[in-house]
DNA sequence: CCCCTCCTGACAGTTTCCGTCAGGAGGGTT
DNA sequence: AACCCTCCTGACGGAAACTGTCAGGAGGGG
């Protein structure tokens, strides 16, 4: 490989990669010692790129000069800093640190003065109702919403009653202060939501749905819009 | 100039000078010969840029997917959308259309399988509480932070009684349900927080804190973690 | 102490790059 | 047709850069 070639894709690297990437994995990655990663990542630095680097920890890229300059307004940072507090509030933790991620590599897009910009934004997200956090199994329904696959779910009613649910997963939704599943219930023949903190254990059935999940989501739409419902 | 510079270098000039851009102009900026330019081109093609090039004419930089912008993990996607619906419904007017804005350019970059799946995410955020949008001076008031210039406020308390105050602007909190102020107030002499829909008018009075907005900031968060209050 | 990782210099051998020169192509204008 | 503009590619000899190995060091965490 053309060391120019490997340049790029060192950045391509540290942009897609799991934050932080050790020279060790650049190294296997594109096949050269760990010393030519050390001088690649010099010169890297030397071109613009803003890589930080600690003993112990990795690489993070922070600034890339082989992209084109994104242009954001002041505020349009602010709303997308407004945006990862929220996501941070969500109550699930895989999204909370998503958020972080996919902003910091947004922000790696942004010319200096933007960066600081967004270090000093103004706006602030304070929330005292620190909603319960489902972590059980949400990754995994998450996932079978995804992939349009079925789930049985075992499901505590609001008087603890327990009963075996087989679900088409459609949507997890935000509500209030709860995490809701959208699903469409085969033991009950029509839509449900199931709070997703009443969910004793939700396995996945290998049974695929796809391609429905939209055309279903369309139809619950047009559903909750002929009952006067909000969407 | 190394060469890695150097053709760090030419995506800029390739993206800032008047296209179409000639060799001769290229090799000129960068104190090389045209053949330089020719094998420089010929490596930035190689690592995936996109750059048109006919004979008589000279140099185009696509600026698309060829050399991958970003990329983001599913989850990452839904995170950006979730911020992006709570932000819509932080009643702000004016951040929820620049979330918008920013999301759009955000997804503008990705490849069209990313495209895709944010226009298929599973997540929905849905809020009742829509809350009472204080437009008026709101804008204003942002500006007034950033720009880190004093305010003169009219302000009403609980009671209905309205005061005089001139507030140094600091951060627009997101509280549950309320959009809250919190600025150095000069009347009292101390940290005060005000209800924007308490507000009866802003104005601005011309005086510049700059640059203690920051440092000002620090104070507040440590005097607030003295008294073991929630930052 | 150990572990993890980033970091830098030196070395000899290997590879790549450089400008110059030559020849060609495509498109447009007169 | 001739001429102009520009992109394009190969070859050459000399110069520059790169390579992996080895050695030594730093910082942070358990």
């Amino acid at each position: 490989m053309a060391r120019t070639d490997r340049l790029f894709r060192l950045l391509h690297l540290m942009r897609t990669l799991p934050r932080p990437v050790t020279a060790a994995r650049l190294a296997q990655e594109t096949e050269v010692s760990e010393r030519a990663i050390y001088r690649d990542i010099a010169a890297l630095r030397a071109a613009g790129a803003r890589i930080d680097g600690e003993a112990g920890y990795g690489y993070v890229l922070e600034e890339d000069p082989a992209l084109p300059p994104q242009s954001f307004t002041r505020i349009e940072i602010e709303a997308l800093l407004i945006g990862l507090s929220e996501a941070q509030n969500s109550g699930d933790r895989e999204i909370a640190e998503a958020a972080q991620q996919a902003l910091a590599k947004v922000i790696a897009t942004l010319p200096e003065r933007q960066q600081r910009e967004a270090a000093h934004a103004v706006h602030y997200v304070f929330r005292y109702d620190r909603r319960e956090v489902p972590a059980r199994d949400l990754a995994l329904i998450r996932k079978a919403c995804w992939e349009e696959e079925t789930l049985r779910l075992s499901y505590r009613d609001e008087a603890g009653k327990e009963t075996e649910r087989v679900v088409l997963p459609l949507t997890i939704l935000y509500a209030e202060k709860v995490l809701v599943l959208l699903a469409w219930c085969q033991l009950r023949q029509d839509w449900r939501s199931f709070r997703i903190d009443r969910i004793a254990a939700a396995r996945r059935t290998g049974e695929s749905f796809r391609p429905r999940r939209v055309s279903m989501l369309r139809e619950y739409t047009e559903r909750m819009k002929a009952r006067g419902r909000p969407v």
